[in-house]
DNA sequence: CGTACATTGAGCACATTGTCCACTGATTCA
DNA sequence: TGAATCAGTGGACAATGTGCTCAATGTACG
C-alpha cells in the first residue's frame, strides 16, 4: 500500500507542472512512456491518485473567511441526518465526526464575518445540533499539502516491486 | 471576483471527468472551443483555478488516521518560527493560526494511533509549543469539497451570461 | 529452471492542442 | 448617433500527444 521513489517523482512532477503530458513526463524522468502510463493507471486503481480535477480557491470566489466549527449533537437524533443536512449547506466544505467533547468538526467558509454568522445560523438550525463553537482561521501558514507525504512515503515502505 | 454559470459548468465538468479535453468539454457545453479555453485561462489568471495537479489520498498511502491538533504557543517565541518547524513535519498537512483559546490548529495524519502519538510528540518538541490538544477524526461524512461553492457562486454574483 | 511481472522501445492511426484569423453581437461612452 | 471595446463564434493550420499494440529484455521468486 505504498509507493516507490518513481511513483513519488511522477506525482511530484505532475503536481509541479500539471500541463505536462505523459510523454513529456517520461522524458524528464528518463523512463519509457509506457512505464509512466502504467504507474499512473496503477496508482489511480489503488486509490492513491483520486483525480486530476481543477483545484478551486474559495478565497478567489469571495469566500475569504475560513472557520472551524465544533458541533455538539443531541445523542438521540442520530448523526447521519445531521451530516446530510450539513451537506446541503454549500459553505460547509468538510465535516468529520470526532473524539473529545465535541461530536463533529466542520470546516466552513464565508464571505466575511457577518456572512459567517449567517452560515453558523444555518448550522444551528439543523435539527439535532445542540451547540456550536467556532474558531476563525486568521492566517494559514501551511496551506493544505500532501507532497511531503508523497516524497516521504517511499522511504517507509515497499522496495520497488 | 465571481464566476458566471458557464464558468461553473466548465469547472463542474472538468471536476467530474478530468480526462476530458478542452475540445470535448466545449462540445458538451455547446460553446466554442476558444470560449472554454479563454474561460479556463481567465479563471487560472484570477486565481479561481489554482491548478490541475493530481489529488493524492493520504489514506491510500497508509496514513489512515486524521487528527486535528490545537496548539498553544508561548507568546514570546513568535509564531512564525513555529510554523516553519511544523512545515518540516510531513504529517502536518495544514496549519492555521486561530481565534479562541488555542493559537494554532493543525491537521495531521498518521499511520495509526501509535504513530499519531509519534507525530504529536514531534509537534510538542517544536520550540514554543506549550501544550497540544488533539481530536481524532473518526469518520468523514463530508469529505473536502468545493463544488457546492462553485455552483452556488454564480447566483450571488455576475449575470448568467 | 520456469513463471510472472515490470519495463523498454518501437510503431501506428487518430484526436487534440495551440494558435492564428475575420466576423458578429452586445455594451459602453463621448 | 457613432466609435470603441469585449466576448464569443467558426474555421483553419501544423505540431504534438494519446491510446493501443507488439516483441524482447531483465529480474525476482518459488
Amino acid at each position: 500500500m505504498t509507493i516507490d521513489a518513481l511513483d513519488a517523482r511522477i506525482i511530484a512532477l505532475f503536481a509541479a507542472e500539471p500541463k505536462l503530458g505523459v510523454l513529456e513526463c517520461s522524458r524528464r524522468l528518463g523512463v519509457a512512456r509506457g512505464t509512466v502510463q502504467a504507474r499512473l493507471d496503477r496508482m489511480a486503481a489503488r486509490g492513491v491518485i483520486t483525480g486530476f480535477g481543477p483545484e478551486v480557491s474559495p478565497a478567489a470566489l469571495g469566500y475569504v473567511v475560513t472557520a472551524f466549527v465544533t458541533l455538539q449533537i443531541r445523542q438521540i437524533g442520530g448523526r447521519a441526518s445531521v451530516a446530510d443536512r450539513l451537506a446541503a449547506i454549500p459553505e460547509v466544505l468538510e465535516a468529520h465526526t470526532i473524539t473529545g467533547s465535541g461530536d463533529m468538526l466542520c470546516r466552513v467558509v464565508a464571505r466575511g464575518n457577518a456572512d459567517l454568522q449567517r452560515v453558523i445560523d444555518l448550522i444551528v438550525e439543523v435539527g439535532g445540533v445542540v451547540r456550536t463553537s467556532s474558531v476563525i482561521a486568521l492566517d494559514t501558514p501551511i496551506p493544505h499539502r500532501v507532497m511531503p507525504l508523497v516524497t516521504d512515503a517511499p522511504r517507509h515502505g515497499a522496495t520497488g516491486t
